[in-house]
RNA sequence: UGACCCAUGGUGUAACUGGCAACACAUCUGGUUUUGGUCCAGAAGAGUCUAGGUUCGAGCCCUAGUGGGUCAACCA
């Protein structure tokens, strides 16, 4: 067997060279932190794969861990909905922590802080405490309270924590240093005051620990491993290591493993947003039904949506983990719930936006039941019989008077077949007094039934379309749903916000005529509407009146080649500047076939027109062996010269070494602008 | 006028210790098909931001530049 080692991303790559350098397989340990302050969205579930990921892949418990050190924000039912959003995803988490489970030992920490003097209270404004940061191109000064005795800091700690303070009246704070080049390490506040009521402590404190205080303490506490999160977080590691390392120097005996922090790139989705405050904002303005509107981005959007976990699961690992920063193009997620919905998902056939169609040869109140197969990707789904009328639905975008040869689809005088029935023929149609079209009439052939296997039955012909019986058909409601924003990045511009972006129809709605069958359907369940895309059916159901959410459309080659007709081809290639252009050719000039080398020349000489004698002359510089390069130099310098380039003592140079040189192809270029 | 991080086909990610730049999506052909779906076969598309260096050899190492990102909440 040829193993290809696999290919690991470097959060792999450095677990795997810490296991080699004596890291035990066993303590090994991720967790996944949210803060309960809004539910989950897509871009989470990066993380969540990446830790629970990692857990599955060595076999590493994965704690839950709530983030809950600001009672201000946080609330129970997040922390529901964020256990039931990774629950659903298929995770499983080792224990369910709380930052404020520890909120009596990181208070106990804080304490042998002050005892050795790295810590502090100040008694300042946070305004004050701001302007004496200082910024990022300046140095902070240090507070007028920063030299205050162990033993008042003690005493002040004690009554801080005893609530005889108001809010803002002091703060604890690490004495680290006031000119550290990374702000996070000026002086962090670790403890502020808030009487507010905790949602799990209640009102047991009222000073809390800020973030980073908590954040790898609890890491260290859990015996986390590796503690991974997203970029921004990088300035946050250098005193994520200060804090880690002080605590450990007391701790190491029962708690040996200090954790480390390493950050990865989040997701970016193409056209929508992801923060929670832009989420919440398009709920506010009721641009979105809600939280769960299957067009947000949240998991439990995509969840009723129609999205599934594999799929999911799927995609994120599709994207991959780096530290780069990246738009993913939804062409991707759309590609994996589609992968596996076509397993999974029944095929029925659903008219959305119907054309009533009539057999005028077919025997007046006649009914028969066709066979159809359920799903054709698996056998064992069986089939179901759907019956069949004198009158019909086809989707009206199935039918043309007269139309071009590529349109494969009902026409006047022409045939196709109905799935899993007869062949048809157009024959006339009716119009209203405003010449809608009403109702289009054909015969049928009544020996093309589907399956029988008769003569005519065999025949090809260019269509196939999908249909309801008039008579047997219920009635649903379809929402199709299209990119929530028009631009692709939408909160990236400088001048707008993302709210100028919002897609006003991102939503339609329609009266559909169903088969049957769909009668049974339960909220939840994935169809796949023939010829149409994937359907689920949306909780708003009721025992009356179905209603369904379009997860995402069939792969459309026809609509794709109707749009290219109308405008063109949009170039993919972006424009490169013409100097940029020449040099790429430099490095392939001299592997070009002769035949590809005068083509590629004559586009030198042509891009070389538009080339100034200034951006030429650094590339007089480039090193010998760059011989491809030096020769479109040339070729390109022949060009300026030509039109009047005054011969300056650098390209006397730059020729003479040229006319030296080893490389035939670069002598003769050079030997033509010589002369 | 700082510190830190990042740069590989259109997009995203690979490429172990330097050794023919790979995979997926997207795109385009052709075939199969009672879904313009699926499936199958194939094509095109980057020479790794720029310049210099080390090396027999650089996407990978070094230096400088360019471009992008992050950092000044008693938020996380």
């Amino acid at each position: 067997m040829s193993e290809k080692p696999a290919a690991l991303n470097f959060i792999e790559h450095l677990i795997e060279e810490d296991l080699t350098n004596g890291l035990s397989k066993k303590d090994l340990r991720f967790r996944f932190p949210p803060e309960p302050n809004g539910y989950l969205h897509i871009g989470h579930t990066k993380a969540i794969g990446i830790s629970f990921g990692l857990g599955e892949k060595y076999q590493a418990p994965v704690n839950l861990r709530f983030d809950d050190t600001n009672p201000a924000k946080e609330e129970q039912k997040y922390v529901d909905a964020i256990k039931e959003d990774i629950a659903w995803m298929g995770y499983q988490w080792d224990k369910e922590v709380y930052s404020s489970d520890y909120f009596q030992t990181l208070y106990n920490w804080a304490i042998s802080f002050i005892k050795k003097g790295l810590a502090y209270i100040d008694s300042q404004s946070s305004e004050q405490i701001r302007l004496q940061k200082g910024s990022p191109t300046q140095l902070g000064i240090n507070s007028p309270y920063r030299t205050r005795s162990v033993e008042e800091n003690l005493a002040l700690f004690t009554k801080m924590k005893n609530g005889e303070f108001k809010e803002g009246a002091h703060v604890l704070r690490a004495k680290i240093d006031m000119e550290d080049p990374n702000m996070l390490m000026r002086d962090p506040i670790m403890y502020r005051i808030l009487k507010k009521a905790h949602h799990r402590t209640g009102n047991d404190w009222c000073i809390y620990p800020m973030y980073d205080w908590t954040h790898g303490e609890s890491d260290y506490i859990e015996q986390i491993s590796h503690s991974l999160c997203s970029l921004e977080f990088k300035p946050h590691r250098k005193l994520y290591n200060w804090f880690r390392d002080e605590v450990y120097s007391e701790n190491y005996i029962q708690l040996p493993l200090a954790p480390k922090q390493r950050e990865f790139a989040r997701l970016n989705l193409s056209y929508t947003v992801m923060s929670k405050r832009k989420l919440l904002q398009l709920v506010d303005k009721k641009i979105v039904s809600g939280w769960d509107d299957p067009r947000m981005p949240t998991i439990s959007g995509l969840r009723r949506r129609g999205y599934t976990p594999n799929a999911i699961k799927k995609f994120i690992e599709a994207v991959g983990v780096a530290k780069r920063e990246n738009l993913i193009d939804v062409s991707l997620l759309e590609f994996c719930i589609r992968e596996d919905l076509n397993q999974t998902a029944p095929r029925v056939m659903v008219v959305l936006n119907p054309i009533k169609l009539t057999i005028i040869n077919y025997p007046e109140g006649k009914e028969e039941f066709l066979k159809a197969d359920n799903n054709p990707e698996d056998e064992s789904a069986g089939c179901r019989d759907i019956p069949f009328s004198k009158e019909l639905y086809i989707e009206r975008a199935d039918f043309e008077e007269v139309a071009k040869s590529n349109f494969f689809r009902l026409t006047l005088g022409n045939e196709v077949r109905l799935k899993n029935a007869y062949i048809i023929k157009a024959e006339s149609i009716i119009k209203d007094s405003e010449g809608v079209l009403k109702e289009v009439r054909c015969s049928y052939d009544a020996d093309s039934l589907s399956g029988t296997g008769s003569e005519a039955s065999l025949r090809k012909v260019k269509g196939t379309l999908h249909w309801v019986s008039v008579s047997h058909a219920i009635k649903t409601e379809v929402r199709s749903y299209d990119r929530l924003f028009t631009d692709a990045a939408p909160d990236s511009h400088k001048e707008k916000t993302f709210m100028d972006f919002v897609n006003p129809n991102s939503l339609t709605v329609s009266q559909a005529f169903a088969e049957p069958s769909l009668a049974l359907a339960k909220i939840g369940n994935s169809f796949q509407f023939q010829r149409l895309g994937y359907f689920n059916v949306d909780k708003d159901s009721t025992g009356e009146a179905l209603v369904f959410n379009k997860t995402v459309g069939l792969r459309d080659s026809w609509i794709k080649k109707k749009l290219a007709n109308n405008n063109e081809l949009t170039s993919q290639k972006a424009t490169i500047s013409p100097l940029n252009e020449v040099m790429r050719f430099g490095k392939k000039y001299t592997k070009f076939s002769i035949e590809k080398q005068q083509e590629t020349k004559h586009r030198i000489q042509e891009l070389a027109k538009s080339i100034s004698y200034e951006e030429l002359t650094p590339f007089f510089g480039t090193a010998l062996k760059k011989v491809g390069t030096r020769i479109v130099t040339m070729i390109a310098l022949g060009v300026l010269i030509k039109n009047n380039q005054e011969i300056t003592p650098e390209i006397r140079v730059f020729v003479r070494k040229a006319l030296e040189d080893k490389n035939e192809l670069l002598v003769t270029e050079a030997s033509k602008v010589n002369s």
